[in-house]
DNA sequence: GAAATTTCCGATTTGACATATAGGAATACT
DNA sequence: AGTATTCCTATATGTCAAATCGGAAATTTC
């Protein structure tokens, strides 16, 4: 699995959203300006989240973007999968995406592959987008410590 | 992390080259007619494989190429990190490939990411060549005794 | 020492895909 | 009616994976 662009956008804007939570609707706008996207390349992976079902939006004035579920409700792995493609490094061990691989029976590398494909997954699949804002703010409060103590 | 065609031709003929270590010289069209490999494109990954020192070769009649050490010696996560880079999913987290991120300093996805980057890391390498080897074995040698049962 | 074999090496090609950008349609508010 | 905002499709662009080509260099064999 590489993470692109895209995927990267897509779970920025998500933890944007997330950091909203309940506190009205986000524009396009707003998120451009707080994560530095490209605004029309972020207007589509907006729309790929919302035919997915993870985000909802309101058009016309005072419109924006929300959250359909609550941000402990959301797994990163499902975004990632949804916009970067299967978590596994090499195709045919995706469960997902059906590729057959030459002498697949007696390949030990598959093997290997697998294995490294259920370890990101079971990471993947166990972080939420609220553990992704707790995780920011906690390291934002240990750099905050680290500066009084030098001052 | 992504693993390209070449990454998994590298380590298919790695592993040829360990099922025949130390029964002499092995030569590309060996290696092409068991792997099913573009001769050409194996040609370059080899070259690669030998400038990293991974394995040696001697040219003319007889020529070929054979492992620089035991099979046991060389693991998986050294020959992905040469052929394909860096194991990390986003580039801002390979700690080879320097490439700032921004907000990296509170940013969660960005710690996320470094712990499937270590978990990839833990299984890749500590697998080594020779283990791929036992594990296609035990699979084939399961194989065999499922078709024994229903014979 | 000529011929055959095999690796070595750089250049080039091809196609796919990531990364956007453009332009307007549809919808909702004032 | 007019403005703001999302929606949607098409197109451009650049990069890189994947492979091919043509010949140079080394080694053995006869």
């Amino acid at each position: 699995m590489k993470i692109t662009r895209k995927g990267e956008y897509a779970m920025r804007a998500l933890v944007d959203l997330a950091l909203h939570y309940k506190k009205g609707m986000r524009q396009i706008q707003d998120i451009v300006r707080e994560e530095d996207i490209p605004e029309k390349f972020l207007e589509q992976i907006l729309l790929a989240l919302k035919n997915a079902g993870f985000v909802e939006s309101k058009r016309g004035v005072g419109g924006g973007y929300f959250l359909s579920n609550p941000p402990d409700k959301i797994l990163l792995g499902d975004v990632i999968r949804l916009i970067d493609g299967p978590l596994a490094p090499l195709d045919c061990v995706s469960k997902t995406k059906h590729v057959k691989c030459p002498k697949e029976i007696t390949c030990g590398i598959h093997s290997v592959m697998l294995d490294v494909s259920n370890a990101t997954a079971e990471i993947l699949d166990h972080v939420t987008l609220a553990d992704v804002c707790n995780r920011t703010k906690g390291m934002a409060e240990r750099r905050a410590e680290h500066q009084m103590y030098y001052i």
